[in-house]
DNA sequence: AGCACGCCGACT
DNA sequence: GTCGGCGTGCTC
């Protein structure tokens, strides 16, 4: 047979795919193929038939990996796209919608060997004396970066030469399948007549086929081994051919021991059931508008989407639900598990390797049918998908922080047009994007205005936390304490809230507190010289963190042992400034002496099932005050909590970053919502040094309209989206003046570009980034604004195709849709 | 990303 | 002269 070409894409930061020779016909695209490339083997996609090479000889797959495609031609043409919109490498794209196992690379190991006599070289030595140190086989990887000397093959072909070592090159892994030995039983004894018969005096088999037949005529080998049966007796029962043994594959499923509840039975209202009859219509139709479900807080957004669900099931076929991030919402997940038992496959972003190949898996297969995940289950490999759902679909984390950098709700809208699918965007607070969509008509939008149960939205206060400092100075300059102290202290109870949260503790309420501001103090001051201290890696001031009595970098994680003296000027006259998560449980113990609290921040939550285990407890009334970070503004359902209050409000508002106002609304809106879901009502009580501040306004009035309305006004001018689409370029390098360099080349070279190409796309900028410095690299950057996409997709490609900053240190990362300018 | 190739300064 | 540092271009 003739050898055909094929287009292979490699998970590689380069801009660009490679042609293969293979043997016979051309595997279809989306099989996996292993190929050389350079001096190693790797795993790659095919995306299409290639073309004839003008170059060099075509080198041939050296494997096909499967027979028919992994990746469905949906999945592939979602990547494809996104390669394109969000100008990133297909390769990598491709590598972002696939499970992790699916792409390895060859290993190069070395092992020492005889220690010849012979004149090494001094990089020669170095190496050698780096393997001496074990006598076991050493990744050629790890062993280049312990010496960061850059590569090390000649020195190892070398020395490999003359006997000193050995190398051996093992290739890309293929991801393994975890199987069991199971017993079957293939031959049903009907009565006891036929069991005396076939058994007769074999007393351990005939109990051993008693436990079989028990369970249900399948078993693993090892539960029978384990209650006691000897492996002969498993043997005997083989050689009269009344069991067999066989390999299943087991899913490793974390969830699977995890405790479902009964799913509520709820009637739907009025306006949930116009909103699913909406959803099902559209289902039928196959109607392309994606649909805006806003609905309040309580408003019950969940029951809709599940009423979706179940259509889709019914019609016989599948559903993608993303959530912002999956540990934050375990309630909505247990919900969904509930209603559909094993047909959904949770997602959860802290599955093993292996435990995410399983997932994906049984979605490949349409064993289960439902995928519940964070941004990546968008590329959930479900066949005839019928609906994605995006809940909380405002939410920042959808935007993926490293290239492909893609947006999880955008990619949902253009997945599900590529499907025919129905596509539900939910939230109480949309972005202004989805808002502006549903203004020009390309959203359908559905509403639901109230809450279920009747049900009534919190009242909210504000606390002018400039007017709870004045007081407190005027307190303490009259009884003579320290009065600087008190002025530099900050408040973090103020009397009302104080007096509301008594109030509910003395009613066997619950109550929240957000305060978005982990740690204990967010900056250490020298009061003589003014230093605060930052990071040795970024230029953000160290957090201080009581417990621990460390100062943590809140960005790249560095830690340092908490000063005693400025380490500056030497003065032990420091003051630790600024109020964190830490601070606020210390003085919410100190005054509610008694009360039960749990704190939900980074700090607490590392483990596996930490989120659920302390809302369990919050859950049964085991506590009385959960305090935290934005991770408990989220879409928690507790009936008994009848206070929120918010710390401070002004976290957050003073970033340079455009939609700063639009995060604190949604924030205030979202944990304002997490009271008085119950019977009992609720109160909301912010603290702010801005009660002017629209976003604070708007929030206390529960009036989404209105700050949609002023939001969109202010971000005229300058320009901002959703008027007009931005792209982020950052150049960063670790010395500061080639990045300004760079940035300053690179911004010059686009505006050529434009010039020379008439492309109606705008450069502003260079300047530093808002933070300056971050995990060591210096950060220049430039914005791209436009009003035609189209345009932009033109000029970035270009870009990053063209442009050659002539630096190895230097990188640049293109972010389209920026959710943040830092 | 990671490697080879090639030019240049530093030191045996 | 040789070694190793680093900029540049390529990987089918």
């Amino acid at each position: 047979m003739n050898p055909s070409l094929v287009q292979v894409a490699l998970p590689l930061p380069i801009h660009q795919t490679f042609t293969y020779a293979v043997e016979g016909d051309a595997p279809a695209a989306g099989t996996r193929v292993r190929v050389p490339f350079g001096r190693e083997e790797r795993i790659g996609w095919v995306i299409g038939p290639g073309e004839e090479h003008h170059s060099r000889g075509l080198k041939a797959v050296l494997a096909v990996l499967e027979s028919s495609p992994s990746l469905p031609e949906e999945v592939l043409g979602l990547c494809q796209w996104m390669a394109e919109y969000y100008v990133a490498p297909p390769g990598i794209a491709l590598r972002a919608a696939a499970p992790a196992v699916l792409t390895d690379v060859s290993r190069d190991y070395v092992v020492p060997g005889a220690l010849g006599d012979g004149r090494l070289t001094p990089r020669q030595r170095r190496v050698v004396e780096a393997l001496s140190a074990t006598s076991k086989p050493q990744r050629v990887s790890s062993l280049r970066k312990r010496l960061d000397m850059g590569s090390i093959w000649p020195e190892i072909r070398a020395l490999a030469a003359v006997g000193a070592l050995s190398y051996q090159t093992l290739p890309p892994r293929e991801p393994s399948v975890r199987r069991r030995r199971v017993v079957r039983l293939v031959r049903w004894l009907a009565d006891l007549a036929e069991r005396e018969e076939v058994l007769g005096k074999a007393r351990r088999q005939r109990e051993a086929y008693d436990v079989l037949e028990a369970a249900g005529g399948k078993l693993a080998l090892s539960q029978l081994l384990a209650q006691g049966f000897a492996r002969s007796v498993v043997e005997g029962l083989e050689s009269r051919a009344l069991v067999e043994l066989g390999d299943e594959e087991l899913a490793r499923d974390p969830f699977a021991a995890r405790e479902v509840v009964p799913p509520a039975r709820l009637t739907p209202t009025a306006a949930q059931s116009e909103a699913i009859e909406r959803l099902a219509s559209a289902l039928e139709d196959r109607a392309r508008r994606p649909f805006l479900l806003h609905g309040v807080t309580g408003s019950g957004k969940t029951l809709v989407y599940i009423e979706l669900l179940r259509r889709v099931l019914e019609s016989g076929r599948s559903a993608i639900v993303l959530v912002p991030e999956i540990a934050l919402t375990p309630q909505t997940v247990a919900r969904f598990r509930s209603h559909f038992g094993d047909k959904v496959a949770v997602l959860h972003s802290a599955l093993s390797d292996g435990e995410r190949y399983d997932a994906w898996r049984a979605l490949r297969s349409g064993e289960k049918c439902i995928a519940v995940g964070a941004r990546s289950a968008l590329f959930a490999p479900v066949q005839r998908l019928g609906a994605i759902v995006v809940d909380e679909e405002h939410e920042a984390s959808y935007k993926q922080s490293e290239a492909p950098r893609y947006h999880g709700r955008d990619l949902a809208v253009v997945r599900a047009e590529l499907a025919g699918a129905v596509c539900v965007l939910g939230s109480a607070t949309p972005s202004l994007e989805s808002w502006s969509n549903q203004a020009r008509g390309k959203f359908v939008r559905l509403d639901l205005p109230e809450r279920v149960g009747g049900g009534r939205l919190p009242t909210v206060r504000v606390v002018d936390l400039r007017e709870v400092r004045k007081a407190r100075l005027a307190a303490s300059a009259s009884n003579g304490s320290d009065k600087a102290a008190a002025a530099e202290g900050g408040v973090v109870l103020s009397d009302q809230l104080v007096e509301a949260i008594r109030q509910r503790l003395g009613r066997s309420e619950q109550i929240i507190l957000l305060l978005n501001r982990r740690g204990y103090s967010s900056f250490v001051q020298c009061r003589e010289c003014g230093d605060v201290r930052a990071c040795v890696h970024c230029s953000v001031a160290l957090t201080y963190h009581r417990l621990r009595h460390r100062l943590v970098c809140h960005h790249c994680r560095h830690e340092e042992e908490a000063p005693r003296r400025c380490l500056r000027c030497g003065s032990q006259d420091l003051s630790f400034r600024g109020i964190g998560t830490e601070q606020v449980e210390r003085v919410v113990a100190a005054t509610f002496s008694g009360a039960r609290i749990a704190r939900m921040d980074v700090d607490t939550t590392s483990g596996k099932w930490s989120h659920h285990e302390i809302l369990g407890r919050v859950e049964k009334g085991e506590i009385d005050i959960l305090l935290g970070t934005q991770m408990i503004a989220k879409g928690l359902d507790f009936p008994r909590v009848t206070l929120v209050g918010v710390v401070n409000a002004d976290v957050g508002m003073h970033l340079p970053d455009f939609r700063a106002s639009e995060r604190t609304f949604q924030l205030l809106s979202q944990v304002s919502g997490r009271a008085g879901r119950g019977p009992l009502g609720g109160e909301v009580i912010i603290q702010t040094s801005l009660p002017e501040h629209h976003a604070v306004r708007a929030a206390l009035a529960h009036d989404y309209l209105a700050f949609a309305k002023r939001e969109l006004a202010a971000r005229t001018q300058p320009p901002y989206p959703p008027h007009v689409r931005l792209a982020n370029v950052v150049l960063s390098g670790p010395e500061s003046e080639p990045v300004a360099s760079a940035a300053e080349a690179a911004a010059r070279w686009v505006r050529r570009w434009i010039l020379r190409a008439t492309a109606d796309v705008e450069v502003v900028g260079p300047a530093p980034s808002p933070i300056e410095r971050l995990h060591g690299r210096w950060r220049w950057h430039f914005l791209l604004r436009t009003r035609a996409a189209a345009e932009l997709t033109r000029v970035a490609q270009a870009f990053l195709t063209g442009f050659d900053p002539k630096d190895a240190q230097l990188r640049i990362a293109f972010d389209r849709d920026p959710v943040a300018l830092l």
